[in-house]
DNA sequence: CTCCAAACGGACGATCGCGTCCACTTGAGA
DNA sequence: TCTCAAGTGGACGCGATCGTCCGTTTGGAG
């Protein structure tokens, strides 16, 4: 009985398969990071040093691998938005969130990918989640916008278009934060209420749920000219 | 020789030849906007209406047939640089520059991912072509600085992190010509002299030429959660 | 220590895209 | 019309990835 609760309390795995259910998360992380999230499963269950079959049996889809590898970066970012709320300067806040989000699609490689497409599945807990995390924007969105700092025509959905385009940035140029960090800058300012000096064209309907699974980062290689 | 001349001037290429060649051209358009250009060669054949052996030796590569496929695209952007340029306000050229090209790339689907993987490859020619693009656009720069309008941070490496972004972007969201909008409306306007109120990070080494295979959009399908 | 269900690993059949090869067709010069 | 090189099409062999199946190993309860 009390051997029995204590591998319930530990998620019901043997002690063995946690092992493994751990070193494949490693593994996937690295992996993914080094090929992007296409990277063959039977390479990250090699670097693993597990079966196919062990890599299946705990993440029987591609997409159940890639949620479970970034799933703490996604928390990071859950709790960056809940910060940003709590800031006493909603613009900081803004500014804050959007940078800790962009720097980490910088510096885990990999995980924009996931993050872009992570959003369109909805197991119900995930899509609750991300309900809270677009209505907690927009709050923050209004307050910073009530400050005065942030451009009255800002929209949410320019959050998703900002993180896409970033995410390719990123994605394409492994290594190159210059890029990325070029780019956050100069949108940034262009969404401060100063630089508002001429109208926008209208925001796209575009949400953070419902949306695109985005540039994959498959390295695609050049062929040699013969 | 009459006869004879008159093939060499279309080509060289015989009628049935030529005839084939345009419909595989015309084929891989719209498949490569349709399923990204990383397609199966074989559904541009068959779409054709021709063997696969055909299109293999009209174009022997993926990359001449996107190259191929995608020429004229590349002739509208050399020809909006030299419009650029030409252009009495040099800020306008800019201005109209970016636009022109950001929206080449929303409309020809498929087209984005070809042209910025089109850069790294060289022919002597397009080596060429290239340089000389870099060398204008940067010389556009300069006036367009000199006239106090464009930000005087502004570095010519910042056109290949726009292009590579906004290419993310029309790619991950087919139709949506409003996200892709936006962000040119967003960028420009910060690249704007008088927007320039904060400094930026360092420019990044990132070069037209010499650069990165980006986003392709292959549509990654959702695996149904069973 | 014994036992068995849980966990494991890797072989395997299936699918897919690539690029070549070769036997057949056809355009066009004579 | 005749002829043949140019052009064509599709079958084929190769290699990669997928996801499953099944015989073997092992953790841990009794």
């Amino acid at each position: 009985m009390v051997e029995s609760s204590r591998i319930a309390a530990r998620g019901g795995l043997r002690a063995d398969a946690r092992r493994n259910r751990e070193r494949v998360l490693v593994a996937a992380r690295a992996v993914f990071a080094e090929h992007g999230i296409d990277a063959p499963m039977a390479t990250v269950a090699r670097r693993a040093g597990v079966g196919v079959a062990t890599l299946y049996r705990h993440f029987p889809t591609r997409d159940a691998l890639v949620q479970g590898a970034f799933a703490q970066q996604m928390e990071t970012c859950v709790r960056a938005l809940a910060e940003a709320l709590a800031a006493p300067d909603p613009w900081q806040g803004f500014q804050r969130l959007v940078e800790t989000v962009c720097a980490l699609q910088r510096e885990e490689r990999g995980f924009p990918a996931a993050f872009v497409a992570a959003f369109p599945e909805s197991t119900s807990e995930h899509a609750r989640s991300r309900q809270r995390a677009e209505r907690d924007f927009t709050t923050l969105v209004r307050r910073a916008q009530a400050s005065g700092a942030l451009r009255a025509d800002f929209h949410p959905s320019d959050l998703a278009m900002v993180l896409l385009a970033h995410c390719a940035l990123v994605t394409a140029l492994p290594g190159d934060g210059a890029a990325s960090r070029r780019l956050v800058a100069y949108l940034l300012q262009s969404f401060r209420a100063d630089a508002a000096n001429e109208p926008l064209p209208p925001p796209s309907a575009l949400t953070l749920r419902s949306l695109p699974i985005a540039a994959d980062d498959s390295r695609r290689q050049r062929v040699p000219r013969a």
